[in-house]
DNA sequence: TCAAAAATAAGAATGATTATCATTATTGCG
DNA sequence: CGCAATAATGATAATCATTCTTATTTTTGA
């Protein structure tokens, strides 16, 4: 699903943090390594327990930080975890497949031509009310094969 | 927005109640009118504040109780509060624009024949990983006129 | 009319997330 | 090199939307 190699991806997110005074710390790459190697939304304790060295606290303070630069998006669903994975511009852009039951999420993406004919709805309906569109989500809710 | 008259929907959610055993108390009346007269997502609180005679404790639990028979929908962004609405079925399917900013949330619609093919797309998609699809949502992401 | 079942509402408890703050690491300048 | 100045870390405390508890009230149906 990544459209840019671990190195590509360090470069941007080292960019990104640097535009805003951040430090491109340890702690931040084992992150950003973390979210690439998974490969789908991981909550907190997830990215907490793939690694020892990583401390709770710091895993959340860095995952919001690299969401204000734009490096990492926040999947919100129930009243749960919030999962995390890489933004748009560094994984390809795609849409998520939502266990309503156990929270799981799984990526697919769409044909590009709905991709676009999407995003011309959209902003047409966004346009009306005066809203200013930064990014759509598409996503599937339903039961995984686990919770069926 | 709505697709059948006050009375209509009434009909629906007291049938949708009594499926499960449960009643339709002059609470959940209550609200179902707030939610249908709003005509978009309501936070608790603005549920609360919209009636004196609403408890807190009461619109939550009642709000549950919506959600489980299928009469109410939850919307959640961010870490802050939900949103709630009525359900698909007893409203348009439509979809939503939401400010980023200050959580207001206004609604769309998509042509048919897109919508057809979302579906068409997410289906295909679900059964590859073997996911059972309920329902699915496409928000539009950026900021109110107010916020920007 | 009466008991059983459900709903109410005030307040306590929960728990994911955020804030605090003393300590440690990094940067850049002379 | 030293040596501030600035940022990051991580253990712990605090926050706060939401859920739970429980005593009371309301509704139902026999």
């Amino acid at each position: 699903m990544a459209s840019l190699s671990k190195a590509d991806v360090d470069k941007q997110v080292a960019s990104l943090l640097r535009e805003k005074g951040h430090r491109y710390s340890n702690t931040r790459r084992m992150l950003v390594r973390v979210l690439l190697t998974a490969g789908k939304p991981l909550t907190n304790n997830q990215i907490v327990e793939s690694h020892d060295s990583l401390a709770q606290s710091s895993v959340y303070r860095n995952l919001n930080v690299l969401e204000e630069v734009g490096a990492v998006t926040r999947i919100v669903t129930n009243n749960e975890f919030s999962r995390y994975e890489l933004a748009d511009g560094l994984t390809e852009h795609h849409h998520h497949i939502i266990c309503t039951s156990c929270g799981d999420i799984t990526d697919f993406s769409l044909p590009l031509t709905l991709e676009k004919s999407l995003n011309q709805s959209l902003r047409t309906a966004a346009s009306k009310v005066r809203f200013t569109i930064d990014q759509h989500r598409f996503d599937g809710l339903g039961t995984c094969v686990a919770c069926q």
